[in-house]
DNA sequence: TGTGAAAGAAAGTCCAT
DNA sequence: ATGGACTTTCTTTCACA
């Protein structure tokens, strides 16, 4: 696969803007970035269908919503083989509160965020968990708040390769 | 002070579909809800000053950005004292490349997800921290993949509190 | 690629219910 | 609190540089 255009500097602007703002007007981000709004419009929708900007969404206070308890998890399986990590892949995905699970490498198989409304709900979630066949370890590290939110730091100039790269 | 209303069941969906695409357009937002777009307007705005909604932004792609690495970090300091915790907090907030921070309980203190474009810029990032003074141990978990991304299930009806509970 | 103008669509306001 | 009608503003397309 042959590699595309190389971002410009208005698009790296542009990602800096949408991801401050996601729901910024046209016309205010073309000014923003110092062209007018018709390429600004082109230039947003490249960047979504060249995958640059995956979604905009709006992010949900967990807290206001009656989820009070938010906690990751480590796990560590018994078995690393392909099946078994699978099949608690499929686990996890069906349950809601588990929100985001990634695949890791370290002295854990996979990191997970969890949320539920009360202590009390977190823990028989959990237990759950330990009594899953494959689970062989299990830690937990409740969240006591958020000291770093950040946006990630668009780079200075060259940014581009093939999607399917 | 006093609660609020109550969200009902058109607030929960209006929460729903914008967590899910936070660009809808008011009139489509409207018709999902089964209602105009006035009131949906106002519900939209009420959800944001009230703190529901927190942000709507663009997520990008991390790796299309040149970073190509993740990492999860478990930080454990000397000591938990406050001015030793914000010292460490201040300096997370000064490093862009840690995106998130989150203060936890259990075996370390603090949570934090890194990026960089390579493994060796994002070994030189964590050898920066082994030499600060009051962090005692780090133990990194490099993502492999990300195996779930969920949204935060909605809650079925009575939802609301005041934001400062 | 960028610009300006014009058509079309949406957002936002007002008022009656 | 909602919905209809209105006004204003934005988005989007097009022709052209």
């Amino acid at each position: 696969m042959t590699d595309q255009q190389p971002l410009d500097d208005i698009d790296l602007r542009i990602l800096s803007e949408l991801q401050t703002d996601g729901r910024i007007r046209i016309n205010e981000l073309a000014a923003r970035v110092g062209i007018t709004a018709p390429p600004c419009l082109r230039r947003v929708r490249m960047l979504r269908s060249r995958g640059f900007i995956r979604a905009i969404r709006a992010t949900l206070d967990e807290r206001l919503l009656g989820y009070e308890v938010t906690t990751f998890v480590l796990i560590q399986l018994e078995s690393q083989n392909l099946a078994a990590i699978e099949a608690f892949e499929a686990a996890i995905a069906a349950i809601p509160r588990f929100l985001q699970c990634w695949r890791i490498s370290g002295d854990a198989d996979f990191m997970l965020k969890c949320v539920a409304p009360s202590v009390d709900d977190m823990r028989q979630q959990l237990l759950q968990f330990a009594g899953l066949p494959n689970v062989r370890k299990i830690r937990s590290y409740p969240v006591l708040g958020v000291s770093k939110d950040a946006a990630l730091p668009i780079p200075d100039a060259p940014a581009a390769r093939s999607p399917a790269a």
